[in-house]
DNA sequence: CAGCGTATATTCTGGATCGAGTATTAGGTA
DNA sequence: TACCTAATACTCGATCCAGAATATACGCTG
């Protein structure tokens, strides 16, 4: 499984559009903040318009007319080439049939968490539980909201899976936590004094 | 909570290696391998030095010396400053204080997921399952292996982490698999006759 | 002891990425 | 009608970062 070349999800995005039917970027980018897209694939403009260039120069996409209407900016729109849609087909079913490793910020914070006393730890843990409780209620809130007849589960499992990831980390959080204060965790006995003599160290300005 | 100057995890480790005693930068790519930290953050060495020099610039950690032994490449020695130690502590309380929107491969893919033929969703959806199956076994197995004597539990919560979100995933793509299949999934009746559609575009070369 | 792979330690380079900036128009309002 | 804000559409520049390349030393094998 060699590293794809364009590698950044708001490609696919874009070939995702395209198989549509022909845009100009900035349209991509309304179609996917309507269709709550953003919420799943990080959509900058800067990106965008590199990303459209680098699959243009791939030949997965084609500049097809420069278009303006009154005197607003000048438009290009794209279409998608035959080398493009299967890329976008192989690309996607990578993504959906092989897991990947990813990188999360908490796992690096967890990472190092032995370096903060037992006690700060469960307060942080706690603080996180809640945080993620009140995402999980707002997330339930909105997902109430919209009713199947607006936008069918079949447009929307990106958020559910979010959501599921979010509730299992919420448990798992305040187990440990729970297991922190409880002293269930093994190592805890030399926690303490392992941070207390780190913490004597000297440090220049 | 306004954005880090400095967003590499990759520079937590180097704080948390400082944190701990003065390092050369191969120094703690050696001791992140040995921990096995490069499973939850990512170690690279073009990124560790660029990532080093900018903690340089920030006042974060100084240069000590530059050592050579024998006629091996000269190696420079880094130290934790004491604003470096604030901003390692900070730092480590925000990551685990405060969950952020990760954005995912596989969020990516199921985004556009409705772009597939049902069946084709679920042969991937089942590849993904038995591929995350055998990573869970293994993990299961190399968790075994390392008892709590050799490395309490305290210093491997990340990987702990890691492998119930896999968890979760897999219970989670084992029903989506299920219930596209059962057709269960509402919006699936129009699913085959729009992706029939869209798939009769002509494409340029 | 010549040769080869591996470990030590860092530098270099170009492409990716992000946020901020620019310029125009449309629409609302006082 | 002059002003303000929001929306439209894209560009620019600075930084970040991955991967490859470099250079030396060590240890093993035949």
């Amino acid at each position: 499984m060699a590293k794809r070349k364009i590698s950044n999800p708001l490609a696919l995005a874009v070939l995702g559009c395209l198989y549509e039917r022909p845009m100009h970027p900035y349209e991509m980018a309304m179609t996917l903040r309507n269709r709550a897209k953003q919420e799943s694939i990080k959509l900058n403009y800067g990106s965008l318009y590199s990303v459209v260039e680098s699959l243009e120069r791939r030949g997965w996409i084609v500049s097809r007319e420069t278009e303006r209407e009154g005197r607003r900016p000048e438009r290009t729109v794209y279409a998608l080439t035959k080398s493009g849609e299967v890329e976008f087909f192989d690309w996607l079913s990578e993504l959906l049939g092989v897991p990947v490793k990813e990188y999360t910020q908490f796992e690096a914070g967890l990472s190092f968490m032995a370096a903060l006393p037992p006690d700060a730890v469960v307060r942080l843990l706690r603080e996180r539980s809640d945080l993620l409780a009140d995402e999980i209620k707002q997330m339930n809130e909105y997902g109430a909201m919209v009713s199947d007849a607006v936008l069918p589960r079949l447009f929307r499992v990106e958020s559910e899976y979010w959501q599921m990831l979010r509730e299992a980390e919420l448990k798992w959080v305040k187990q440990l936590a729970d297991e922190i204060e409880n002293k269930e965790l093994s190592g805890i006995d030399q926690w303490a004094e392992f941070v207390e003599q780190l913490s004597q160290q000297e440090r220049s300005e």
